[in-house]
DNA sequence: TATGGTTTTTTACATTTGTCAAAATTCCAG
DNA sequence: CTGGAATTTTGACAAATGTAAAAAACCATA
C-alpha cells in the first residue's frame, strides 16, 4: 500500500479510496478478479491510472484494502464489551450471518463470478481468518488458558473457527447455528 | 498453467521446465519475489519470453509449479507403505527436517531475501499445508475416525500439523522433535 | 482574501506483460 | 533414411503496468 493508512485520512483520500473500492466491487460482479485490470478499475472509478498508483501498488493491494475496509466498517462494529468464551463462536457466526443477509445479492453475484478464481478465493479465506483473529484479539484476555504457548493456542483457536466458518459460509454447507457450534466444540475438544 | 502436466512429459519440456525452476530458485536468492520479472527469469534461464508463456500464465504460476515440483521430487519420495497414526507427526516432521538439512544454504538464502514478501510467504505456507495434505491422503484409510464429518476432520488434522510445522520451520521456533510432537498431541486433544 | 506549504491529481514516459502466427525443431511411421 | 504431423521455440506486436515530476486543488493562517 502506497498510502499511509496509519494517520487519520483526509476527506479527499477517503472519497478516492471509497471510489476505488466501489469500482472494484462492481467489477467483481461482472468480470472475475483475473480479468479485472487497473485500467478498468480506474475507468469505472473515474480517475486516471496514476491516481490509483498513488494509493495502491497493484490490484492485489486494492483487494487487500477492500477486505480490511469491509471488516472494519461493516463487520467489526457494535461489538459487545465482553462475551462469554463459550459464546465466542455464536457471536462470530452471527456477525458473518448478518453481513451475508444484509448484502445478499452483492455477495451472491461476487461469489458466482469468482468461485473459480484462485487468487480471489484464497484471499477471501485468508481475510475471513483475519476477521476471526481480530475478533479474538478483542476478547483474548477472557479466553481460557492452557499449558500451550500462548501464540500457538491463539492461532489454533482462530484456525478452528475459520475452518468451521469457511465450511459453513464459503463452501456453503447448510449447517444451522447449533450444528456449527457443535463442530466447533468438538474440534476444540472442550 | 498453460502446459498440460497430466500427460507424460517429453524430454524437451522437462528440460525447459527445469531451467525455469532453476532460474527462479537462483533469483529468489538475490531478488525478492516481488522484484522478479518474467524478463529476468527468461534471461537467467536462457529462453525468450514467449517460451515462458508457452508453459506458464505468469510468475505466480511458475512459483506454484516450483513448489509442486519440489514436493513431488524431493519430499514425497521413499515413503513407507504404512505408518502408525501415532507416528504421523514424527514422519512429517522428519521429512521436512531432512529436506531442510539437505538444502540448508539454499533455504536460508531464500528465506532471508523473502521474509518480507507477502505473496511468497503466503504461498510457502499454503504449500507446506498442501504437502501435509498429500502426506495425509496417503495414509488416510488408517487414521482414527470420529463422529465429525470426514472432510471437516481431515481439514482440521491437516491444519494442526501445518500450524505446528509452520511455527517450527517457518517462524523458526527452536523446538526439538519431542516438543513439537507434544504440541501436536495437545492441539488434537488425543 | 491573499499566501505558502501540503496533499492530491495528472501528464507523459519507459518498462513489462501477454498473445499470435510463423519458423524451427523434434518425433515417428513407413 | 525420409516426409509429414506434432511439438516447441521464436520475433514482433498491442496492451497493461508502474514511475517521476509537473500541475492543480486544498487548507490553515495572517
Amino acid at each position: 500500500m502506497k498510502y499511509d493508512t496509519s494517520k487519520p485520512m483526509t476527506k479527499n483520500a477517503k472519497r478516492t479510496l471509497g471510489s476505488f473500492c466501489i469500482a472494484l466491487n462492481e467489477l467483481l460482479k461482472t468480470d472475475g478478479f483475473d480479468n479485472i485490470s487497473v485500467n478498468k478499475i480506474c475507468e469505472k472509478a473515474g480517475y486516471p491510472r496514476a491516481t490509483f498508483y498513488n494509493y495502491f501498488d497493484d490490484k492485489y493491494d486494492l483487494l487487500e484494502f477492500f477486505w480490511t475496509h469491509i471488516i472494519n466498517m461493516k463487520v467489526l462494529v457494535n461489538l459487545p464489551e465482553k462475551i462469554e468464551p463459550d459464546n465466542f463462536m455464536r457471536n462470530v457466526y452471527d456477525k458473518v450471518y448478518e453481513f451475508g443477509v444484509e448484502n445478499q445479492e452483492n455477495c451472491r453475484a461476487i461469489f458466482y463470478k469468482n468461485k473459480g478464481e484462485n487468487y480471489f478465493m484464497n484471499s477471501l479465506r485468508y481475510n475471513l481468518r483475519d476477521f476471526v483473529y481480530k475478533f479474538y484479539q478483542k476478547y483474548e484476555k477472557d479466553m481460557p488458558k492452557g499449558d500451550l504457548p500462548d501464540d500457538l493456542r491463539r492461532e489454533h483457536f482462530v484456525d478452528v473457527v475459520a475452518l468451521v466458518l469457511n465450511y459453513r459460509f464459503i463452501k456453503g454447507k447448510n449447517w444451522d447455528r447449533e450444528e456449527t457450534y457443535r463442530y466447533f466444540r468438538a474440534l476444540l475438544k472442550e
